[in-house]
RNA sequence: UGGGCCGUCGCCAAGCGGUAAGGCACCGGAUUUUGAUUCCGGCAUUCCUAGGUUCGAUCCCUAGCGGCCCAGCCA
């Protein structure tokens, strides 16, 4: 094999399956899988790995992913979501070429493998309402009972079912349910549901339905249809898995399919520390406005990591990382953050960004003098260039990179104390002045000016601090949003050690108060034209966008990304 | 207490009868004008437990223990 493929995907079970059935011969080198969501929601961090998972499959084994909509449920669904999911998988990278499906596009078969698993004795219409139906399905322990309109004749099934379909029964009062065994210890096997009345609109069909399928029925008979191969869902469906056989094996011995089937295979769903990713729990934080919106930086939501600065090279470098499997687990926020890091570091161009000015001047430096510093755009990346900044007698520095009486270890700038201005000069302080309420206002200092960076002899006198500054004369106003996990604990919403046994415990309680903030900086003057989607990497701080929404020309408007990893504890 | 699935290092995860990959984290050390990056080195005599089969078991068998999922006319 050639040296220069990039990284070879790691092995797991389903690609184990995938090169056993090429092996066979199963599908004759065939490989198409898909993602079928339902469009009632926005894609989180969870969907991000499905999504990756089929689409990375299909490319990698020469086949293609399919995108499909699963939209069987009419009260639900509406096309903003499919607008809006349409946008962030193509935002992911993946391409569904001509694959652009949705399960409404077969409800015309759908009804009608519906009439022969009828004709086949395999289906009966029920006419027993949602509340009997649960009190005869029976418990987990116990067997449920034959309905007893479970032994209708073909016929009446079928003229009952087409007048379902015609429209002349309101909602609940007939079902169509597969008849299997209400003794199954498969509570799923227990004659479910495959078509239900609802006398509702559709965001694509429109009012010509009144009946709608159920999941387990459309899904497996859409699978067949689109000729997907691998059909590859969450740990929750594998007690569906004999459902999704069962209605593909009497299709097919009624010759609507072919052999082999497509094979439903199960992985675990993607678990992540300080965050919820349930769609429930993700609906709740938007509705009751803990959040500003699904797009909230904050938000696990691929809207909201978009607006964040996360990347999608980012995400596949993370799915990567946590592999696949059916154990469950719980993957730390830090997996995560540090594959945004790992991304960024390699692209994102640096710049300089103070993110809580403190004035300081060089007395040595007259009024109107403008020195030209250099600074490189990125330190491993020459042929990035370089670029100018100003230095003048009146800068901004980090509050933090000034203090009175350092503690132990602190090396940037104290009284009488040297540092470099990275890409300028060594400074040596020289006083400082205190505002009435005792806070440093302002930092004085010496510039030595032998010692300028990139010059002949300046690496003579080596300095251990190195702190960052813009020219206040230049730098530009801008608003920074401080991103941080919208969750202080690891498993929002779980009982802790020592809780009381009677003591419930509410999600939303371990919302991180501090997850939001903005703080007023001081930027390059670049920064402040800078496209909307920028990332940079602003030095000795972290990542950071240009706000997709915020951002304009004369207002800049940053949100953090990412830190920078730390060693020195803050 | 019915059925299905899972249990390998702090967190992920390979392995599928021949004597424990890898990543992340962590700990050392080197380089560094980002306390960043990069680089080198260290990091499971042991695979939930207990028995058994075998020359040999994380892999097979038995019995336990722990966790997750299923009782929507949701997906």
């Amino acid at each position: 094999m050639s040296q220069d493929t990039v990284t070879p995907p790691a092995s797991n079970f389903i690609r184990n399956i995938v090169e056993a059935d090429n092996a066979s011969g199963k599908w004759g080198g065939r490989i198409e899988t898909r993602f079928p969501p339902e469009p009632n929601g926005y894609l989180h961090f969870g969907h991000a790995k499905s999504i990756l998972l089929n689409f990375g499959l299909a490319r990698d084994y020469g086949g293609v992913c399919h995108m499909r909509f699963d939209d069987t449920n009419p009260t639900r669904e509406e096309q903003e979501y499919v607008d809006a999911i349409l946008e962030d998988v193509r935002w992911l990278g993946c391409d569904w070429g001509e694959q652009l499906n949705y399960t409404s596009d077969y409800f015309d078969r759908l009804c009608a493998y519906a009439e022969t698993l009828i004709e086949g004795g395999h289906a009966y219409v029920d006419s027993q309402n949602a509340e009997a139906m649960r009190a005869t399905r029976g418990t987990l322990t116990e067997p449920g009972r034959d309905s007893p309109y479970r032994n209708r004749s073909i016929e009446d099934n079928l003229d009952l079912f087409r007048r379902m379909r015609a429209g002349e029964f309101p909602d609940g009062t007939h079902i169509l349910r597969a008849k299997i065994d209400m003794a199954s210890p498969n509570m799923n096997l227990r004659d479910p549901a495959i078509y239900r009345i609802r006398h509702a609109h559709h965001h694509r069909t429109g009012d010509a339905w009144c009946i709608y399928p159920m999941y387990d029925y459309a899904h497996c008979v859409s699978d067949a249809l689109e000729n997907i191969t691998h059909s590859l869902c969450t740990l929750e469906f594998e007690s569906h898995r004999p459902l999704y056989e069962w209605f593909l094996e009497r299709l097919a011995d009624a010759g609507h399919f072919s052999r082999p089937l497509p094979q439903q295979i199960e992985f675990s769903r993607l678990n992540l520390s300080y965050t919820v990713l349930s769609k429930r729990k993700l609906i709740q934080l938007v509705q009751e406005g803990h959040v500003d919106g699904w797009d909230d930086p904050r938000m696990p939501t691929l809207k909201g990591a978009r607006r964040r600065g996360f990347t999608p090279q980012g995400f596949k470098l993370f799915l990567d990382r946590i592999g696949i499997s059916k154990s469950d687990s719980l993957i730390d926020m830090v997996v995560l953050e540090d594959c945004m890091r790992e991304d960024l570091n390699a692209r994102a161009e640096r710049r300089i960004a103070v993110l809580d000015p403190l004035r300081l001047v060089l007395v040595n430096v007259p009024e109107d003098h403008v020195e030209e510093c250099f600074a490189p755009n990125h330190p491993q990346k020459p042929e990035l260039g370089k670029r100018m900044v100003p230095l003048t007698r009146e800068l901004w520095i980090e509050r933090e990179d000034f203090m009175e009486t350092p503690s132990k270890g602190y090396f940037r700038l104290r009284p009488d104390g040297e540092v470099r201005l990275r890409y300028g000069f060594i400074i040596k302080c020289t006083g400082f002045d205190k505002d009435e309420a005792g806070k440093v206002s302002c930092v004085y200092a010496e510039v030595d000016m032998d010692t300028k960076s990139g010059t002949p002899g300046s690496e003579s006198r080596k300095v251990k601090g190195n702190i960052h500054w813009l020219s206040a004369a230049h730098a530009v106003e801008a608003e920074v949003r401080m991103v941080d996990r919208l969750f202080s604990v690891p498993a929002p919403g779980s009982r802790r050690e020592g809780d009381a046994p009677e003591l419930e415990r509410d999600f939303l309680d371990d919302i991180n108060p501090h997850s939001k903030s903005s703080t007023r900086a001081m930027l390059e003057p670049s920064l402040g034209s800078a496209a909307p989607e920028s990332t940079y990497q602003f030095e000795r701080h972290g990542y950071f966008v240009a706000d997709r929404k915020d951002h304009k020309p004369g207002h800049a408007v940053y949100n953090r990304t990412v830190t920078l990893r730390d060693s020195w504890a803050k």
